[in-house]
DNA sequence: CGTGTCTTCCTTTTT
DNA sequence: GGAAGACACG
């Protein structure tokens, strides 16, 4: 979010940033903490380091406790610096300090500071520290992540690019939206062109900085060439654009690569930018992708060939010239890159000094976290990966604990454990709720764990999953404000055309659209010139006419200085959609009223926190907000008054990254859940598994559990799961196996039915660890299920040997889909995927092990 | 012509 | 077990 500079003047005029509460948008959990934060322009520090005026500290004092890496990474000048600092070695501390250090050394001035990080929550935390150490005056930093300074720059510079500086921001859902629209408007088989792919193939083009212009000339779309996916993408994408244009939106790609157009066009606007920036620190920078890594360079200059040491004294090159290279400093770590997923590559971090040969490089494998035990399980986790550059982590802070393991018969199992454990440990050792952190592969996981958290008591937050802004009447009520403040804002005005329903239905739209399209006029000029469009029945003709009376009248409500909160209730109010809620006999429904309240208490506190604000401040800021930005700290008292406990915080492993927990639990480590399903057949994504793996266990400060379910139902079917393949890295000794096998297996074993497993087979005992022995799965597919496990028989894993091995062409029998023919084979062995095509049953993606598949 | 229910996908991970 | 699209009904 881009709360943390809100109302910071534009570049070039610096002045203090009033201190807007960081925490204020941290959705459901907002309401507590903005209250506490200074008001706006008192100028008093809003963190700890209190220390009046402009402190000017002593730069020897920002060294003490450092260790000799560290100490140099703060202290190096003159050439960009590579900083690789593994999982927990004070890689912020580093940084932080680094910036301290300039600014007490007059080397820079806070303005001249550019900061990018991944998430706002850390972009708070890193202007805080800062803050701390050196008073306000860190406030003129730019702190952001990279959406939010793009924001920034293209908002200051929109009239150079021909766009409206109040230009709306389209979040993923209002992307894939506009990218349905989009494929209807062009006739598209939704089946052969996917809307949900065309937009992932455009957003991926978009982190390559690819236009549409260069897409169709490139892939032979405009020569006739390309093959028939391309030319219609890039047919899709064109129209995309041009859409997003004429609504005067963005989406998230956009913020990016129009940046670094911007920059590349406008060489003027580009030398204001490093002639002011003279210090770019990215954090993360293994996670960044084409088009960011493009924009650090145009942002900092290219590699500095030139060796002319920029000397402390003469940060500015006023010169008419070339500006001077600012100097760049990146942090990040291979090891944890794991959005190659979203464009992400690692390239940038492995190749930095390539890219800049004059660049010093420091390693800090200084752990400071963990215990050594953990860093041991992570260290032989991850050194399994191919291709890395060697890194061992290591700490003096002793062994520790060793990690307890635990092999439930079911997830809901697994989450007994992890409660019951939570609480004993409360009672053992004193652990806080807020102390604990669970962690897990997809969001869909987290549904068995509150369940029993609930059941126990247990006070928690789950951090990301079905998030407050994509409940579906935030959006509605998010796209009415998105429509009062850009009236051509076709996604969001036709999203809330009939919610509530007005009887206007698609072919009122369609009219309208087409009305629109001929005109060549948005759809919400279209809306206002009703009465030309032909052959409307008069009942819709009325409909409309009024829903775009109500419009125009909330729009002269947001343009006579109403704040966000009084639109929104505006909205709410004559839309009659509270009304409709209100009237309505689903329990649901009353959730739904109280989150709209949430966010109108939301914008009710944005509003105070920001008298200046307008309507468009508030959808800026509630666009950019992350996941990890509503993570509970410790003083989000969340409305518990007494001593703070905190609470446990549930998490998908991704939202993890950059955290920390004294306790940690690792659920769900089994093939096919952890790594995932379908990174299984690839071993660039079994890199990614690995590597969030590793991600994972190093969050734990002092206590690490990693527990696996034999059986989870995922998608109402129970499938059995065999363990995961990272279990079989962990050396031995330093787990403690609370419970080594499930029910099933313990029975399979002891009642002989071992027989005819081959060497694949798990002697009773040896669960997890690492016999060498290739993966297979413990099932014997003839095995009776037992009472309560699972009561699908379809999706037993079985034997290496026992999966047919499938070719092209061949015909099979499943026992679920009947009669198929096999299309196409990945992979082979235990881990063979076939795409078969099942005639009227469809064509379905089938992991051989886990199908009941025969060839015939 | 609009609304309600039935079916189909789905789920990696996110700014 | 959920949301979005397809289809049939009123």
């Amino acid at each position: 979010m881009t709360s943390l500079f809100q109302n910071l003047p534009l570049p070039g005029f610096p002045s203090a940033d009033p201190g807007a509460s960081d925490a204020a948008m941290t959705a459901a959990s907002s309401a507590s903490a903005a209250g506490t934060r200074p008001a706006a322009g008192d100028g008093a520090p809003s963190a700890r380091g209190h220390r009046a005026g402009p402190s000017v500290r002593d730069p020897e004092s920002l060294l003490t406790g450092l260790n000799p890496q560290q100490r140099e990474a703060v202290l190096h000048a003159g050439s960009p610096l590579l900083i690789v600092a593994g999982a927990g070695s004070g890689k912020t501390r580093v940084l932080t300090h680094r910036i301290a250090h300039l600014l007490a050394t007059g080397r820079a001035r806070p303005g001249e500071i550019l900061a990018i990080t991944f998430t706002n929550k850390a972009a708070g935390e890193m202007r805080e520290r800062v803050e701390a150490l050196v008073g306000p005056s860190a406030r003129m930093m730019w702190v952001s992540t990279f959406h939010s300074a793009c924001v920034r720059i293209l908002r200051k510079e929109a009239a150079t690019l021909g766009l409206r500086s109040t230009f709306s921001i389209y979040d993923a859902a209002d992307s894939q939206r506009l990218m349905t629209m989009v494929a209807r408007e062009l006739d598209l088989d939704p089946k052969r062109y996917p809307p949900k792919a065309l937009g992932a193939r455009i957003s991926a083009l978009k982190d390559e900085l690819v236009d549409p212009e260069t897409f169709a000339s490139e892939s032979g779309a405009a020569s006739g060439s390309a093959n028939d996916f391309d030319a219609v993408l890039a047919q899709a994408y064109t129209r995309y654009q041009a859409r997003l244009r004429q609504a005067h939106a963005l989406d998230f790609d956009d913020l990016i690569m129009t940046t670094v157009n911007l920059l590349q066009a406008f060489p003027a606007v580009a030398q204001h930018y490093r002639r002011r920036f003279r210090h770019v620190l990215v954090d993360e920078y293994q996670d960044t992708n084409h088009a960011q890594y493009t924009l650090v360079r145009e942002l900092a200059g290219h590699d500095p060939a030139m060796d002319t040491d920029e000397t402390d004294d003469n940060p500015e090159a006023d010169g008419d010239g070339d500006v001077v290279p600012g100097e760049l400093t990146v942090v990040g770590d291979a090891d944890q890159s794991i959005y190659a997923f979203r464009g992400a590559t690692i390239r940038n971090i492995l190749e930095f000094e390539a890219d800049y040969p004059s660049a010093r490089t420091i390693l800090l494998e200084q752990n400071y976290r963990s215990t050594q035990t953990i860093l041991s399980a992570a260290n032989a986790v991850i050194s399994r990966n191919p291709g890395r550059r060697p890194k061992r982590l290591w700490t003096d802070s002793g062994a520790g604990a060793q990690i307890v393991g635990y092999v439930a018969d079911n997830e809901h199992e697994e989450a007994r454990f992890v409660a019951e454990e939570i609480d004993r440990l409360a009672d053992s050792d004193g652990v806080r709720p807020g102390d604990v952190a669970v962690f897990y592969r997809t969001n869909a996981q987290s549904r068995a764990l509150e369940e029993v958290l609930i059941r126990v008591g247990l006070p928690y937050k789950v951090v990301g999953g079905t998030r407050f802004y994509e409940r579906r009447e935030i959006k509605d009520a998010v796209a009415y404000l998105r429509a009062v403040d850009n009236p051509d804002d076709d996604v969001n005005l036709r999203r809330i055309l009939n919610v509530p329903k007005r009887g206007l239905g698609d072919r009122s739209e369609s009219m309208v659209a087409a009305f629109a399209d001929r005109e060549r006029i948005s759809f919400g000029a279209a809306l206002d010139r009703v009465d030309e469009v032909p052959g409307l029945a008069s009942r819709s003709a009325n409909g409309l006419r009024s829903f775009a009376t109500m419009m125009t009248d909330l729009r002269a409500l947001a343009a006579s200085g109403a704040g966000p909160a009084e639109v929104l209730g505006a909205v709410l109010d004559r839309s009659g959609y509270l009304a409709e809620l209100r009237a309505s006999e689903d329990p649901q429904d009353a959730s739904r009223v109280e989150n709209l309240a949430e966010l109108h208490a939301v914008a009710t506190e944005f509003e105070q926190s920001d008298p200046e604000a307008d309507l468009a401040d508030f959808l800026e800021r509630i666009s950019l907000v992350a996941d990890s930005d509503q993570i509970p700290s410790a003083d989000d008292a969340d409305g518990a008054p007494k001593v703070d406990q905190g609470v446990v915080t549930l998490m998908t492993l991704h939202t993890a990254k950059g955290l920390e927990f004294p306790v940690v639990f690792l659920t769900g480590l089994e093939d096919g859940t952890f790594p995932h399903m379908r990174s299984l057949a690839d071993t660039d994504q079994l890199a990614e598994e690995r590597r969030l793996a590793y991600v994972g266990l190093t969050r734990a400060r002092q206590r690490l559990y990693i527990s696996r379910a034999a059986v989870r139902t995922s998608w109402g079917v129970p499938n059995e799961f065999p363990a995961s393949r990272f279990l079989d890295d962990l050396p031995d000794d330093l787990l403690d196996w609370r419970r080594r096998e499930s029910s099933m297996a313990a029975l399979r074993s002891g009642a002989g039915y071992g027989s005819g497993y081959g060497a694949g087979g798990y002697a009773p005992g040896s669960y997890g660890n690492g016999s060498g022995a290739p993966r297979t799965g413990p099932a014997k597919r003839s095995v009776p299920p037992s009472p309560d496990g699972p009561k699908f028989g379809s999706a037993t894993p079985r034997p290496a040997g026992d999966v047919p091995s499938l070719q092209v062409g061949d015909r099979v029998t499943h026992d679920a889909y009947g009669l198929g023919t096999v299309v196409v084979v990945e992979g082979a062995g235990p881990n063979a995927v076939a795409k078969i095509d099942f005639g009227a049953e469809g064509t379905k993606r089938l992991l051989l092990r886990y199908s009941p598949v025969t060839k015939l």
